[in-house]
DNA sequence: TCACATTTGTCCGTATGTATC
DNA sequence: AGATACATACGGACAAATGTG
């Protein structure tokens, strides 16, 4: 067999001094020697310690910053701070990817069918009424908006988020995030939803909590199914292909 | 109801120069104006024409570059162009959250399930034998590289990558690519795979292709449950929380 | 093959804005 | 309220890479 010199013969020097900069801090982090909450020193030092100009440790940064693992503040103590954002920046991404691909409506609501079934099924499967609290605590937000009368668009969006939660498969959880990020997205560009609609989704979110708590897996199923339908059509107007 | 005012009014002036700039240019790109393959300004030319320095205009274009909407150049014709790597962006992303929040086995393998089968289920339900053509290349692939006596273990990757392109969903390729960037990194960092254990996984893809072709739904679904628990098995010993 | 032009990559000096003490 | 420490931003200079004649 022949070794693969591809992969086995890596470029000696293809990087470029931010790229360095940068991989290097990111190890760091991911082997548990910088912890989120620390502070990098400034970039004055950054660049005296790697020996680097501090526009190639500025890109760094940036880099950084957007692949969210730090956040920058400026002032006396601030500086480069290790801070966990990934997950809002593969949100960030996946958006950016939708618009990219002018996904369909349909193929949206097809994917997230599937993927949030699955979550659905291990919940149903694996998860304690003590998992479910933080589900729980979304549909009071969410009610407590509808009593405000005013709709409760992002609440209705978290209870995805806290059933892919309740899974405790953190792949899962990172999967519908960045999923669900499109939808918030959508809240963003279009403020006003009609309060009625949303009543109707907060009502349909109890219903499947509660046949999930008493075990009613086919019921909860068919609950799931019908909600994301209804959000199917809710969105139907306001989808980018036919507003842009 | 009163106007939401965290929304209606926006900050006049929270963004960074360079935010700025990446934002301008990505819109340009979103509506159209940019198209994939052109050149954008030299960095000089850009800074005139906004009117920054070229320091801002270098911190923007790294963050384009690495949000996937261009790559860069030196040299005469070179410069940045426009060019959709957003997917192995994603791809990236994604694996640094897996690192990050040190994924298990047993729950890669059963986000994999819950999303690849429901990829299964529409492929099943949708897609033409014409649809199925980049699958049977896959396995094609493979099969070559096993009479060379190599293992296939990228192009058993790629299996599952040309599964969700038969579902013509594209947020389904995203979301697959993404988890499939997870298993593309150990190729890298593990080179050597067992011919015999890739043989019987090639096996299995052609027994899941051939289920599906042939509208055996069910034994199409105990394949691919058996096929991700192959490679689960194949995987135990080498995942990162036993070897870091 | 060798120069040349173009463009990124990199460093430095300096000035300004901003948050904290 | 003022001093301090930091990010942000500009401009100039040169090195390195890369396509062209």
């Amino acid at each position: 067999m022949k070794p693969d010199f591809n992969t086995v013969f890596e470029p000696v020097k293809n990087k470029r001094m931010f790229e360095e900069v940068s991989d290097k801090i990111k190890r760091l982090i991911f082997d548990g020697t910088l912890k989120p909450g620390q502070h990098l020193p400034p970039e004055n030092e950054i660049a005296r310690l790697f020996n680097v100009g501090r526009q190639s440790v500025r890109e760094a940064l940036r880099i950084l910053e957007l692949s969210g693992f730090i956040t920058t503040r400026a002032g006396v103590n601030g500086g480069p701070i290790i801070e966990n954002t990934i997950m809002s920046r593969m949100a960030d991404l996946y958006l950016d990817a939708f618009r990219f691909h002018r996904i369909s409506l349909d193929d949206f609501t097809a994917a997230r069918k599937g993927i949030e079934m699955s979550v659905l099924n291990i919940v149903l499967a694996t998860a304690s009424s003590a998992d479910l609290e933080g589900v729980r605590a979304s549909i009071n937000r969410a009610n407590a908006r509808l009593s405000d009368n005013q709709s409760a668009f992002e609440e209705n969006v978290d209870f995805h988020r806290q059933m892919a939660k309740a899974s405790k498969n953190h792949l899962l959880v990172i999967t519908v995030e960045s999923v669900l990020a499109v939808l918030s997205d959508f809240r963003t560009r279009f403020p006003a939803i009609p309060v009625e609609r949303s009543r109707v989704v907060v009502k349909l979110h109890e219903d499947i909590l509660d046949a999930v708590i008493n075990q009613r897996a086919d019921e909860a199923r068919r609950l799931l199914e019908h909600d994301l339908m209804q959000v199917n059509i809710n969105l139907a107007g306001e989808w980018p292909e036919e507003t842009v």
